[in-house]
DNA sequence: ACTCCATATGCACTTTGTTGCATATCAAGG
DNA sequence: CCTTGATATGCAACAAAGTGCATATGGAGT
């Protein structure tokens, strides 16, 4: 449900092709919510079916066309709408945490390769919150609310990466790597 | 898929029926891996078409009949494999962080009191965990790998819940509540 | 020449999770 | 007496997300 809210949301910000959502998907939305191309597009579709958003085609010499989406006024009463009901939390659900409770049949060598992926995922992530904490709220006081609540969102990426990776601190004192990398 | 390598990793620390495994589920697997009792049973189903568990019914008197599962070899060796094999990390996706994006279309009141409700959640699942800290693992050194790996997971939701909390304090300055409770 | 990558859009199939409903018994409380 | 809640198991329909594949062009690198 929440995808079609994110696309009107984004395209609210300001109007894009599907190619464009994608690629903000991938960048700067991808703490807040992950979709591939192929779901965006099938959600523009049911968007478009439904009138919340319209389409222009813009034809280009020498690329492809790109379908250009803006949102209706339905699609804004619809987001409006949404925004104002309560949204249940996402349950959690982690591959990770399901493997400590095979206990015995757990290897720790795989275990510890698989944390210090996570580690450098979890680095890799906070790196890229912090540059763009850099390079567009480095003064979150004089920047505009709409994107005062973006920052809000981003703080909440690396807050996030920062937690685990404390836990990853200590889960690796459960499964110390062998370093053999 | 994961959802079944938890139901046997459950069923190797005990064999139980589908009915114990939802009361499992809800309590001190929540911060792992959450799962109806539909869900549930359908996957044993499956599971049980599959010989990675084997059934044994119990007929009761003043009590519907109960059917307790246990691992079979097949089911160890297939929980034994996937263990091996490195999961990705499940995509971020969090209808909160979207409402933020929505920029002016979001209304301060009614984000603050989502907040709040947040607030409360998590407050009231940190004292869960901290529950489980004290009444299981009180003494962490001293407990068995096999349990030491589960506090791992609890260590997590304690920290995933603190994390959400800090949060809270900086989204709560952006979204001051009425406290007109 | 050939391959890879970026641009640009999409369909079809499968898996996974959600939601509503169904059934049967017993104990406890109003 | 009647309802509610715990015990105990499931089916069916639907929604959401994941995966694989398809197509078309142009530029850059080997």
């Amino acid at each position: 449900m929440a995808l079609r809210y994110a696309l009107l949301a984004a395209l609210q910000e300001e109007p894009a092709t599907g190619y464009e959502l994608t690629q903000r998907f991938r960048t700067y939305l991808a703490h807040v919510w992950n979709a591939t191309h192929q779901q965006i597009y099938r959600e523009l579709g049911k968007l478009h079916d439904e009138g919340l958003v319209t389409a222009e085609t813009i034809a280009q010499s020498e690329r492809p066309d790109r379908k250009q989406y803006r949102v209706s006024e339905a699609g804004e009463t619809a987001l409006t709408q949404w925004l104002a009901t309560p949204q249940p939390r996402p349950a959690t659900r982690d591959p990770l945490l399901v493997k400590l409770f095979a206990g015995d049949n757990l290897d720790a060598r795989v275990m510890a390769r698989e944390l210090a992926e996570l580690r450098q995922q979890c680095e890799q992530r906070l790196a890229a919150y912090r540059e763009m904490e850099r390079t567009w709220f480095r003064d979150p006081g004089s920047v505009p609310r709409r994107y005062r609540l973006q920052y809000l969102a981003l703080r909440r990426g690396i807050l996030g990466a920062q937690s685990w990776l404390a836990w990853l601190d200590e889960a690796e004192r459960e499964f110390p790597s062998t370093d053999d990398s």
